[in-house]
DNA sequence: CCTACCGATCGGTAGG
DNA sequence: CCTACCGATCGGTAGG
């Protein structure tokens, strides 16, 4: 009974979305290319998105909200700075390992959003950098790390993982402990005193 | 005397183009747009180039084989890894900020080659990756870094780099100079013993 | 280097 | 959810 049959279908269509627009890019993929992805006609698409941008939209804007939410939980904690930095790090690689292909997607395609998103979803981003650089400014300032540009620390540690949205899409054979684990303590000796 | 307008007329669609394809993507970039930006029409681009993809062909070798090039030099050096590891991040600092439209339509755009150009990118890519990770293991073999794994710390330094590449599009306020220390420090610092 | 034009494909709509 | 179809735009060519 019920209706179980829409909503998977929405979630259907966003995650073959995601997919190929981390894989051809979403300029480069047309509405065909995703109804075939879902056994649909390209016409049957528009019954649950508006348009092509109507998905995109919404997977950088939950993705957007996810991190701000995980900023938020580590900015209510009451550890120290190195504390708050490293719960940060763990969430950004918990991101790109839990769900590769949206954050994917995310990370690169968000430019072809149309005005009023785009400068919507750039005010969202600016905020996540600003509270993520304000907490690596207050370890510098308690002595906890080492006196380094914040603005390069934070843009260096947001990029460092980059490589693992690509690098999922082939076999992986490291753990996400090993992962974890390695990063982590690259970039938190990095910026230690 | 002599002819040099036409070279000159190459490298300008070259260079509108790598700035395009950075700003938009290469698939959202039209022909027409090209043309647009170097005031020519577009029937008038196949008289310097065969096709679209062939200029992102040229954007990309030409990039690989700087990089490549980078490479020879350090490994050529006698000094230790360490050394080694310094000279590279430098050269990954270099190329992101002397030429940075170039080299991130290089990064980004590479996937939409054809093929065999593909598949010859691609392999010229993991063989770079792979002597970089060489000269990595190297360091760790003989006591200089620490016990990290190889292959994550290659990644992870490739990509730390990458926020560069947006970010110089914006008015860039920090000098090279301070880049270079900052950004050396944090990795060479984070993988020592 | 241009005008004129090609077939293919695009995002999206009408109407059922 | 489909068939049928729209105008717009695409990469590229012919011919001068």
């Amino acid at each position: 009974m019920a209706t179980p049959e829409p909503k998977n279908k929405r979630t259907e269509i966003r995650e073959a979305a995601a997919r190929l627009f981390r894989d051809k890019g979403y300029a480069a993929t047309s509405m065909r290319d995703l109804a075939r992805a879902v056994d649909l006609k390209a016409a049957s698409l528009y019954n649950h998105f508006e348009s092509k941008e109507d998905i995109l939209r919404q997977i950088c804007f939950d993705n957007a909200h996810r991190f701000l939410e995980g900023l938020q939980e580590v900015e209510r904690g009451t550890g120290s700075a190195t504390e708050k930095l490293r719960a940060l790090i763990s969430l950004h690689i918990q991101m790109a390992t839990e769900d590769v292909t949206s954050i994917t997607a995310f990370n690169d395609e968000w430019r072809h959003l149309n005005e009023p998103y785009l400068s919507e979803f750039k005010t969202i981003r600016r905020d996540y950098e600003h509270r993520f650089q304000a907490i690596i400014e207050d370890g510098v300032r308690r002595g906890e790390l080492c006196s380094i540009d914040p603005h390069i620390a934070t843009y260096t540690i947001f990029s460092s993982m980059r490589w693992l949205y690509d690098w999922y899409k082939s076999g992986r054979r490291i753990s996400t402990d090993d992962l974890q684990r390695d990063i982590s303590s690259l970039l938190m000796k990095g910026l230690s005193v």
